[in-house]
DNA sequence: CCATGATCATTA
DNA sequence: TAATGATCATGG
């Protein structure tokens, strides 16, 4: 087990920066939707081995001390700007009652942070280029992180004084609390799955970053 | 079973 | 088009 650091991720990334991430998944044996089915988070895990991780799927930074994330681009008017939102990382409600912003997970995973800027091309991201590679680190007293933090803060007040059911994505400036969890019908139980929700990054943050990184 | 990867679907 | 909420495949 080779200990990655971030600047070698970032190096092993670049050299794959112009490429289409489906043809590489291909190769790595990571299914993609050709399947039939919809692996959404098959470019995450291709970004993942580019980089030279090793895990997979597991919580906190999957890196040594950085998180490894991806982008969804998309062109308008020949300028790239963020399509989507991104996932930082899920809330505990329990942990978020009790922990200050910065001993939280999400800022665990922001601080020290390995960006992946992929072109997206419609529904069923056919094409998925690298289009680049970049990090970054925050200072605990970066005006940005200020704001985030306010948002943190009033998202956790709200956990503490409404409940975690009160929570909803149109909290916040920069980050959100949106649902993520696996969805569906517990084929088990044939129950309702329980609303788990996360922390994500608006695209106004995520264009921020990028300025900042670049 | 559940958190993680992130996109998809729906509505305004 | 943008924003919010819902969903899916994967691996430990």
């Amino acid at each position: 087990m080779k200990i990655i650091t971030r600047a070698i991720a970032i190096k092993n990334l670049k050299k794959y920066i112009g490429q289409d991430l489906r043809t590489l998944a291909l190769k790595y044996g990571i299914t993609t939707y050709e399947t039939g089915k919809q692996n959404k988070g098959w470019k995450g895990l291709v970004l993942e081995r580019l980089a030279g991780l090793q895990n997979n799927v597991s919580k906190a930074p999957n890196g040594l001390t950085y998180e490894l994330k991806s982008v969804a681009f998309h062109k308008v008017k020949g300028k790239l700007v963020p399509k989507e939102t991104m996932a930082i990382t899920m809330i505990n409600p329990a942990e978020l009652k009790q922990h200050d912003f910065f001993e939280s997970h999400a800022w665990a995973k922001l601080k020290a942070i390995v960006f992946c800027a992929v072109e997206w091309n419609g529904q069923n991201a056919k094409n998925a280029k690298l289009l680049e590679v970049t990090s970054l680190d925050f200072a605990e007293d970066d005006e940005l992180i200020k704001e985030i933090k306010a948002d943190y803060d009033f998202i956790r007040a709200k956990l503490i004084k409404e409940g975690f059911d009160a929570l909803t994505g149109k909290d916040g400036k920069w980050i959100q609390a949106r649902t993520k969890g696996t969805g569906g019908i517990n084929p088990r139980t044939g129950e309702r799955r329980p609303i788990t929700r996360a922390f994500y990054a608006r695209t106004g943050l995520v264009r921020k970053i990028f300025e900042i990184a670049s």
